[in-house]
DNA sequence: AACTGGTTGTGATATCAGGCACATGCATGT
DNA sequence: ACATGCATGTGCCTGATATCACAACCAGTT
């Protein structure tokens, strides 16, 4: 089963699925129909049987999908039923804002390195008590603290040089702000958070669309 | 032309593309091929032709595109060649974060109006000389300001009220930071920058690979 | 003026993802 | 025990998206 290939764009949705899934747990429904769930999420509702599908058999015909059983389905199949440690580079404004911020620690990511280049800023303490290390120190101490998935908020001219340390550690997952792209080898894997994306889809909405 | 279905798909690349040609730009190359260009951007040269033969005619056969040029027919197309007027909702790390980003107001965005609830912050004044609004005030200060897209930094449960609000003054454009999927009708247009969907992606790469 | 190298623009082709519609099968009530 | 209602799981179809491959075309050279 898992041995066809899956979309991308499945693992997006099951994402999206899980984060409906959680508010209907905190309101205590006990089951929801396929139907439901896609106009909360704006799909179709096939299209969320069809995403199930790859993995197994989650439902039950006629009644529809006990949500925490499925919920915890997902997140079994997304991996999230660990820990997953995150190591930080860039402590500029956002650097910080995304350290403090609650939904990673809600979802189970938690940050085990912090590292900067401003001297002014290293050897800081931060308020969750992590301590900025200078960024020539990163594949050591990403070692010693077995982060797993780097964060880059850098300026775009220093993505790729981190890059490149993190994939020395080896750290095989990475989560860049900084609005280049960055070349990793097979195995690999990048994701993007371009804002400035976001926003010229928007921009040419308005304009043309 | 313009009136036969552009993917959403080329729009963002196009916004990726006019990323590359700015560090070009800055480098001062004054010519690049679709080739050099896909290297840069991970995507297939034929792609890159396809995706601006929507638009018209930009290269030269036999030489390729001049930089400078294309950027600026990118930036045209995107609806980039004026300043937009951004509203934000929700001062806390993030929100703050963004208003205090270089990258916004170098590609043309720009803060002209900042809301919270939180009455500690209403009335506060910004680095950036913005007073920070409570959110009552929305639909009114919206108008004023001619803000035209609406950012959105609150927490989950209070994003949909936002939106509402966004509505009515109306802007019709919104980038929504919170992890819900927010309903609005049609010509209205979301944009979700959601970062735990990012790395639930990563998890899932790690895991099942 | 003709030739060559090189890159675009684009029709044809392959691949992929999404939606429909129905058979399958569970739960409830009689 | 059987019939009914309802939502899932899935084969098939349709449409969109990406890639290939080649003709059209420009610049520089002989």
């Amino acid at each position: 089963m898992k041995y066809l290939k899956i979309p991308a764009a499945t693992i997006t949705r099951l994402s999206i699925y899980s984060r409906a899934l959680e508010g209907m747990v905190e309101d205590g429904t006990p089951v929801v129909s396929s139907k439901t769930l896609a106009d909360l999420c704006g799909v179709n509702p096939a299209q969320i049987r069809k995403d199930l599908a790859y993995f197994g058999q989650f439902g039950v015909r006629g009644v529809g999908y006990f949500v925490k059983e499925l919920l915890f389905d997902i997140k079994k199949i997304l991996g999230l039923n660990k820990e997953w440690n995150l190591a930080i580079v860039g402590m500029g404004n956002l650097g910080c804002a995304l350290l403090a911020h609650q939904n990673f620690a809600k979802q189970g990511y938690r940050f085990v390195a912090a590292f900067d280049n401003d001297m002014m800023k290293v050897g800081r303490k931060l308020a969750t008590g992590l301590m900025i290390h200078p960024i020539d120190e990163l594949v050591r101490v990403c070692r010693d603290t077995g982060a797993e998935i780097g964060v880059i908020c850098t300026p775009p001219d220093k993505a790729q040089d981190i890059a490149n340390r993190f994939l020395e550690v080896p750290v095989k997952a990475l989560l860049n702000f900084a609005p280049v792209q960055i070349q990793v080898p097979d195995g690999f894997k990048v994701e993007n958070v371009d804002f400035t994306v976001k926003l010229d889809n928007l921009a040419y909405h308005l304009t043309a669309g």
